[in-house]
This record gives structure tokens, C-alpha cells and sequence, in this order.
DNA sequence: GGCACCGGGCTCTGCCATAGGT
DNA sequence: ACCTATGGCAGAGCCCGGTGCC
């Protein structure tokens, strides 16, 4: 009885290579029937097929390939009871592409459904990839980075369709490229769920009075390549809540969002109104009016994205430097360096006798080599 | 040559919840 | 009952250099 179960399977095998590889959605269907003819055989002796077992030969082919199964079960446990995976032919796959076995084993651990897909499925999902990336290597890299984001469907029609429509936003090649490779998740996106942001993010200006809504969607969106993986609901509170808390006009808000403003619309919610609160708060217990405080994240919004520790121990450093809340009003850019950047420097200056009220703070904001070269002048030749 | 202004470059997954299918 | 596909969430800055003006 178990050679006839075992012959069954293998017919379902050959039948199951020969139709199902062609397109992944159809695996399970194909398996289906067999999960059906074991319920009807419960007594039989084949645990390695029983509904709520997992797959031995299964389990000796992923430890084979180094796979950590512990963590396989932990994230898909439903994985490891399918009687049909494509565990070697995947492996095999990702070989020829040039992953290590390391790699392979870490992409599978991770996210282990990626062994129910098809070798043609694979192949033509990596085509599509292909059209973005220039080489495999880079595919690998990235999903090594992100498993998920390669393997979370295995509907290629719907990658095509997206990927025509990112396409059609006339975004640079560039800013494409620096899209996906940033944010590969956009990838698996339904084309509606990306569609969606879009004409959201068009509808944002329109209603802020603005008169090109494509360029403003694609300004947000090479600024800030995080929007498209974030929910409407999320953007749109964020953008709600600065113009409410900031008092921002319409017009106001539609320079700041297109501008650098765009770089802090994926922050959480929570987060960014805590940031707003806490900002204000600082800065007025600092001796700043309302006015300086909108003035400051109007032309560096980037200070909303410091959490209000880092912010805190940012301006302490500043002040205990002999820095004025004016001169950080007058550049805020210099909140944009580390502090432990910041602290060094100010230790450097003052070790020179360097005077910031005469000469302004613009030296703290200065790339590393820049710096460099200035310090040097000043040492060499402190007249000057 | 030195400065300020400005924009751009990196960077971002791994988990949970749930609808819907079999 | 179980699985897959998909949406959504929290997490939390730093650095560089081109360019134009003086």
C-alpha cells in the first residue's frame, strides 16, 4: 500500500513538474488533490504526507543546504508540511546567479515560501527585475537584503503591470533605479496599492491650490523613496498634522512638501507629532518665539526627523560650546552633523581660539574634508 | 580662493494581521 | 483548518560637494 501511495506520488510529481512550474499559482492547486487522498487514507502509514506533519525529506534538504530551519518554522511554518517544494531547484537557481550558498540558505531561512516558486516563474520574475537592475549581482544584493520583497508573490502579470506603471510616471532612470533598489518592497506592491500614493500625493496639490500635481507627486517621490511603501493614511496624517500644528497656509505647505519637507512624510505618526511637540517645546523654553520655531522647520524640516533625545543632547552640545540659539536659528543645518562630529570640532576650534562670533558657526557645517583644509589655513597662517 | 547656498547621496526590514482561496 | 498574498506598521540621521558670487 505505501509503493501504491509512493507511485501515486510520483505520478503527481511528474505531473506536478510538467504543468504546475509553469506558474506558481497553480502549485498549490496541484497539491491539493493529494492532501484530500491522504485524508482519505488517514491510517496509512506515511506520516511524511499527513496534513499536520512536516516534510521530512523536506527538512534533510533544507539542513543540507544550511538552511536554519528553526527560523524557516518560526516564520512559515506552513512550508515545511508541503509535500511539493522546489527547495533545489531554487537553490540552484540562485546559484547561477551568483549567490553564495551562504546566501541562499539565509534568503531561504528568511523567507521560506520562496521554495515553493517555479524555476520559470523565478526566471521571468528576475527578467522583470532585470529591466531595472544593470546586473545579477545586484539583484542578489538586494535580495539578500530583502528576501521578501522578491519572493512575497508570485504573480509576475501583476509585477509587469506595476512595473509599466512606475514606468509611465516618467520618473528618471535614475531616480527608478534608486526607487527599487532603496525600497524593493515597491516591487510587490500592487500596482493599485502604488497607484493609490500616486493620486493621493497629486490630490495633496491640487487642493493645496498647486497647479502641476505630476511633478509634485514625483518631486515627493524622488525626495523621499520611502512614500510609496508607507499607507495613504500614514501620509496623509503627517501632512494634516504639520500643516495644523505649524500653521502652515496652503501654499505654505505645498513648497515645504515638495522641497525637503518630503523627507519626513514616512515617519510614523506618532513619532513626527511627538517630534513637532517636542521641537516647539525646546525651542521656546530656549528663548525662541513662536515665529523662530516655524521659521526653523519651514527651511529645515529635517529637524523634525531628530527624536527628541538626540535633539536634546545635539543643542546641549551646541550650547556648552559657546553656541547661541541665534546662530542655531540663523543655521540650522549644523543640527544635520552628528553630535559626536559637532563635539569634536567644537573641542578643535576652541583649542584654536576660533571665534564664532565673528566668524559664524558656517565652519560646523562643513564636509569633513572641507574642514579639514580650513583648520589647517588656520593654523598655518592664523591671521587670516 | 573662500564663502554661502543648496540639493543630493547613502538608507529600509522583518514582523504581524487579515481577506480570501482551497 | 490551513495556507498564500498582500497591506501596514515601528524603527529614527548623517554627510558631501557643485555652483555661483565676492
Amino acid at each position: 500500500m505505501a509503493s501504491a501511495f509512493r507511485a501515486i506520488v510520483s505520478l503527481h510529481r511528474l505531473f506536478f513538474l510538467h504543468k504546475t512550474f509553469k506558474c506558481a499559482t497553480v502549485q498549490s492547486a496541484t497539491v491539493f488533490p493529494l492532501r484530500r487522498l491522504n485524508n482519505v487514507a488517514p491510517n496509512e502509514n506515511e506520516p511524511k504526507a499527513s496534513v499536520n506533519t512536516e516534510n521530512e525529506s523536506l527538512l534533510e534538504n533544507l539542513n543540507l543546504l544550511g538552511v536554519d530551519v528553526k527560523m524557516a518554522r518560526q516564520r512559515q511554518p506552513g512550508v515545511l508540511r508541503r509535500v511539493f517544494t522546489n527547495e533545489q531547484g531554487v537553490a540552484k537557481f540562485l546559484q547561477s546567479k551568483g549567490a553564495s550558498q551562504h546566501t541562499v540558505a539565509s534568503i531561504i531561512s528568511r523567507y521560506p515560501r520562496a521554495i515553493t516558486r517555479s524555476l520559470e516563474n523565478l526566471e521571468h520574475r528576475w527578467q522583470l527585475w532585470r529591466n531595472v537592475f544593470e546586473t545579477d549581482e545586484e539583484v542578489v544584493s538586494i535580495l539578500d537584503r530583502s528576501p521578501e520583497s522578491f519572493f512575497r508573490s508570485s504573480d509576475n502579470c501583476k509585477l509587469e503591470k506595476n512595473l509599466a506603471y512606475l514606468s509611465s510616471l516618467r520618473l528618471s532612470n535614475k531616480d527608478l533605479h534608486r526607487l527599487l533598489a532603496a525600497a524593493p518592497r515597491i516591487f510587490s506592491n500592487s500596482l493599485e496599492l502604488n497607484k493609490q500614493m500616486v493620486e493621493f500625493l497629486e490630490d495633496v496639490c491640487i487642493k493645496l491650490g498647486g497647479t502641476a500635481p505630476k511633478e509634485f507627486a514625483k518631486a515627493i517621490i524622488s525626495k523621499n523613496l520611502y512614500v510609496l511603501i508607507r499607507s495613504t493614511k500614514r501620509v496623509k496624517t503627517n501632512i494634516d498634522n504639520l500643516q495644523a500644528a505649524m500653521k502652515l497656509s496652503d501654499a505654505e505647505l505645498l513648497v515645504l512638501l515638495q522641497g525637503s519637507g518630503a523627507k519626513i512624510l514616512d515617519l510614523s505618526n506618532e513619532y513626527l507629532k511627538n517630534n513637532m511637540a517636542n521641537v516647539q517645546e525646546r525651542f521656546l523654553v530656549l528663548g525662541c518665539c513662536e515665529e523662530d520655531v516655524k521659521k526653523l522647520i519651514v527651511s529645515y524640516p529635517m529637524v523634525l526627523y531628530i527624536g527628541a533625545t538626540t535633539l536634546s543632547t545635539k543643542l546641549d552640545c551646541l550650547l556648552n560650546g559657546g553656541i547661541t540659539m541665534k546662530q542655531i536659528l540663523g543655521k540650522p543645518k549644523v543640527l544635520d552633523y552628528s553630535t559626536q562630529n559637532v563635539a569634536a570640532r567644537l573641542q578643535e576650534l576652541h583649542e584654536i581660539g576660533y571665534n564664532f562670533e565673528a566668524n559664524g558657526i558656517g565652519i560646523l557645517d562643513l564636509s569633513q574634508k572641507r574642514f579639514a583644509a580650513k583648520i589647517e589655513k588656520l593654523v598655518t597662517s592664523p591671521d587670516e
